[in-house]
DNA sequence: GTCTATACGAGGATAGAC
DNA sequence: GTCTATCCTCGTATAGAC
């Protein structure tokens, strides 16, 4: 056993050609195996036996299986805060482009997260473990809906300080942009994982923005 | 063992008080387990020990674990086939209410389903399970959302006919309806979950169907 | 329909040699 | 840091007495 007084360690996760050392490939095989079959759906058999070593072998690198999903969803975590550029940098990149392209870029960079091989598999622990365990409800309420709201609120603020979008309530407008987004990728990434079409639930996405667009037009 | 080549049996899991036969017993003790800790943290044993009976007994009722799942979802859906009014009444219903009162008892039918004590525990299992079980990944899919917006876009085309809302795409109206709120009562049903405050939730689904209700005036 | 008894592999985890 | 060997409990399931 190692000190174990320390945190949780963080990890690249983002990189999977990085996934060298054993303790990488370890995290890299846990974190495939519960996307797919859930935590408790995945025993430290299985993920030994994928990685190629002994079950005591893992516990030289983790001290229980718990602490292996704690370190995949905290440095997921620490990754996912950068994906929403910094408010100081804002009002910047909203001079030199329009409400329409900023959100469509926005859709875009959400998307390729989404469908990220890594994290799309983070993602569907997140969805299936939100309820039992607490991180992964953490990371959903806080990290992806609330902060998501708060940046979408300020934005269309400051939008409309500058007369880019009608007045209105601009926590409102977040929602009403914001929560169709959730569901649409919700069913999106289900169809997805099923090997499902998921063309319909794509135009649907687009449907969306266009609506929206259309109805905060000055 | 029973007959084994019959269908999974459905069964009333609306009322609880009807809960008397050891067989009813198990499906729920296992509802309210699998709901809480996930089809794969919950064993056969505990099933049996929070039931009384020892395990060999439950295999009385049930071929396998699995069954039992298998039977909780399909009465489910059997019972949840009767939540949206028949389309051949929808007519008569929509001759005699406002677009408005229409959607607010909508919500109000959904609101109650979403809370009721045994409705809520199947579907934070279909929640967490729809990844890795496929019927409740149908009923996610097919039950939910795509049934919810063919009735609803019937509706809005109905509606659009007789002047009660603005001429546009019906199918995008429903979509721009329904998905939010699939969002909304997600995050509402994670913090219910977990004790922790709703109000604010459950005033961004106020807003949202006032500002769509707004939107689709004539 | 329920019980006791039992089977046996899977499950998480550890001790100690190398 | 990895291995062999081991621990003991959990997990699903069955046979057969009552």
């Amino acid at each position: 056993m190692k000190d174990s007084n320390t945190a949780v360690q963080y990890f690249n996760l983002f990189d999977i050609d990085k996934a060298t050392t054993t303790k990488e490939k370890i995290l890299y095989t846990a974190l495939d195996l519960f996307s797919k079959l859930g935590y408790h759906g995945v025993s430290i058999r299985e993920i030994t036996r994928n990685v190629g070593i002994k079950e005591s072998s893992l516990y030289n690198h983790f001290r229980s299986k718990e602490e292996i999903l704690e370190c995949i969803l905290h440095s997921f975590r620490r990754e996912f805060a950068t994906v929403l550029p910094p408010i100081d940098r804002l009002d910047e990149i909203l001079a030199y482009s329009t409400i329409d392209s900023f959100l469509q870029k926005g859709i875009e960079v959400f998307k390729m997260h989404f469908e990220h091989q890594v994290y799309e598999k983070v993602w569907r622990i997140i969805y299936t473990e939100y309820f039992r365990h607490s991180l992964a409800k953490e990371i959903f309420l806080n990290d992806m809906i609330s902060n998501m709201l708060s940046f979408l609120e300020t934005v269309f603020t400051k939008a409309m300080a500058t007369g880019k979008v009608k007045e209105g309530n601009p926590r409102v407008m977040a929602a009403e942009y914001q929560y169709p987004v959730f569901a649409m990728l919700a069913e999106y990434n289900v169809l997805k994982f099923n090997n499902e079409d998921t063309t319909q639930i794509q135009q649907t996405i687009t449907d969306h923005i266009d609506y929206f667009l259309e109805s905060i037009k000055r």
